[in-house]
RNA sequence: GGCGGUAUCGUCUAGGGGUCAGGACACGUGGUUCUCAGCCACGGGACCGGGGUUCGAAUCCCCGUACCGCUACCA
């Protein structure tokens, strides 16, 4: 088995099509099949290399590896489709020798007049065939005469094509309602009807799995590889990704493109494994599951065949989940470029990854996103008292006799405390609930206020080492300052004036 | 306009001639001797409409409707 994802190389990938790249792979390496990938350049005017270069960067960084391609080559390259100019021209004199393909001498203008006019008439709009009875003398004329003509493919008439799609079942056109396409454009370069078939066919696809609106130019492809002498591979149509109000999904639902959910913080994980699950389901109820068992279970009959909307909650959703799960350590790697972003200065060295790492236990467990991790542990590195008193919520919170003296209890019994780790926080609250008889809330929320600055955060237990932790480390940790707890304390209680 | 595709909770889906139509996200309520989150429990919420076939249709067939795609010298 054969598959293949070849994008245009015209703006950055979308998810809508890294969901078919990843239909693609996961059906190759559940079978033990070949992934291709292909690059169709041939509209010069709108493909880049930095896209390519952008796709190809995307694409790793979702996991979906290819067995050949533009970088890596393979056995049935070149891989980009205007480095197989000679082929298409090759083709396509083949075609024409054989008659399957006439040289088209219309203008732009002429066809666009031609397509009003049948609009007008409420006639099928379709090519209406002016230059398909040229005769071959005529042709070599004009081109003699110095006309740049396009090369249109003769679609016979009064025939149905019909395919079996993989996902759909049998899909019946009449071939007398298409009209003949062109192949080869007045500038040379292939039209995508053309090279797909052409390098689908030589680089031996088995199984063309893209996006549903191919549908419709199935049948005209149908036809050119059995006017090639090549025979169709299978095809499986996948519906498109749609935004919430169902329209295709674009720009203006937000992020649309795999960079752009990753410079938000998603998992590659995440991504994959909420892709896959819009128009294909796992069975058994069972939805978080790691790519590999995912191309274990993918088969195309199981594909859905209506459009799925793109729902970015449940993404978030699969995100926590990778979230919790995902090595503390490389959480901090991802996380530096979102400190950098959100001002705090967190240079990527060894023992600032460290105790980031030995941090992230307190925000992974709680944000949906990589770049809300910053502000998750901003009270790590950003603490006041004389800021936090300006909070009127945290004035209440501490407004009565039994918080002031929980913080009073606090710094005292903090004074001399070493570094805190989980047991020692324990047994300095126990310490300050016996000296102020405060318990649960009332004991915890001023604790936290003295500690963190704050009144949200997570579990003190997880924040106190944390906060000690850092304050412990060296100068050129690549980590900002931190206040210690019993500064902290000893700050707060001085700042409320007790 | 023509042709093609699609239709189960708000969303993603499971199922498929007889089911209490199942799960997940989101939402609501309650629980969890620190908040948010998490976790647990509970709850509301769906088979597009109309015909037909059948003892019985959400399921099969037809029609309609809606949405999406193609109808490019874009891919």
């Amino acid at each position: 088995m054969r598959v293949r994802f070849a994008p245009s190389p015209t703006g950055s990938l979308h998810v809508g099509n890294a969901r078919t790249a990843l239909f693609n792979w996961l059906l190759a390496r559940g079978r033990h099949g070949t992934f291709i990938l292909r690059i169709e350049d041939t509209d010069a005017a709108r493909s880049t290399r930095e896209s390519e270069a952008s796709m190809l960067r995307d694409l790793r960084w979702l996991g979906l590896d290819w067995d050949e391609g533009p970088d890596i080559g393979g056995p049935r390259g070149p891989y980009r489709q205007t480095e197989r100019m000679h082929l298409y021209r090759s083709y396509a004199q083949e075609l024409l020798a054989a008659g399957h393909a006439y040289y088209c001498f219309c203008s732009s203008a002429q066809l666009e007049a031609d397509r009003q006019e049948a609009a007008a008439l409420g006639r099928p709009i379709q090519y209406p065939g002016t230059c398909r009875r040229l005769t071959r003398e005529q042709a070599e004329q004009r081109l003699a005469a110095g006309e740049h003509p396009a090369i249109r493919f003769r679609v016979p008439e009064h025939r149905d094509v019909v395919f079996t799609d993989e996902v759909r079942g049998d899909v019946r056109f009449q071939t007398d309602v298409i009209g003949d396409p062109i192949i080869v454009r007045a500038d040379g370069m292939p039209a995508y009807n053309f090279a797909v078939v052409v390098d689908d066919a030589l680089m031996e696809v088995t199984h063309v799995i893209r996006g549903e609106d191919h549908i419709s130019n199935t049948p005209r492809q149908i036809l050119l590889y059995e006017a090639l002498g090549f025979t169709p591979p299978a095809f499986a149509h996948l519906s498109l990704v749609m935004g919430p109000d169902h329209t295709p999904l674009s720009k203006r639902h937000g992020a649309t493109s795999v960079s752009e959910f990753r410079a938000k913080g998603y998992l590659p994980e995440a991504l994959v494994n909420y892709l896959a699950l819009i128009g294909w389901s796992p069975g058994h109820d069972e939805e978080l599951l790691p790519i590999d068992e995912l191309a274990r279970r993918f088969s195309l009959r199981a594909v859905g065949h209506s459009a799925g909307v793109f729902d970015e909650e449940k993404l978030a959703w699969a995100n926590r989940h990778y979230l919790k799960m995902a090595d503390p350590l490389r959480l901090a790697q991802l996380s530096v470029p979102f400190f950098e972003q959100a001002g705090v200065a967190m240079a990527p060295q060894a023992s600032g990854l460290e105790f980031l790492a030995s941090a992230m236990a307190m925000a992974s467990a709680s944000v949906d996103r990589l770049n809300q991790v910053p502000a998750r542990l901003a009270l790590l590195f950003d603490f006041s008292a004389d800021r936090a008193l300006e909070d009127a919520h945290i004035r209440e919170e501490l407004s009565t006799a039994g918080a002031r003296a929980v913080v009073t209890a606090l710094a005292g019994t903090l004074a001399n405390a070493p570094r805190l780790d989980r047991e020692r926080f324990r047994a300095a609250a126990d310490q300050v609930k016996a000296a102020t008889g405060q318990k649960g809330k009332a004991l915890f929320h001023p604790i936290r206020i003295a500690l963190t600055g704050r009144a949200e955060g997570p579990e003190l237990d997880l924040a106190v080492p944390a906060i000690d932790r850092g304050a412990e480390l060296p100068r050129d940790s690549g980590v900002p300052p931190i206040v210690g707890c019993r500064e902290r304390a000893i700050a707060f209680a001085r700042c409320l004036g007790v």
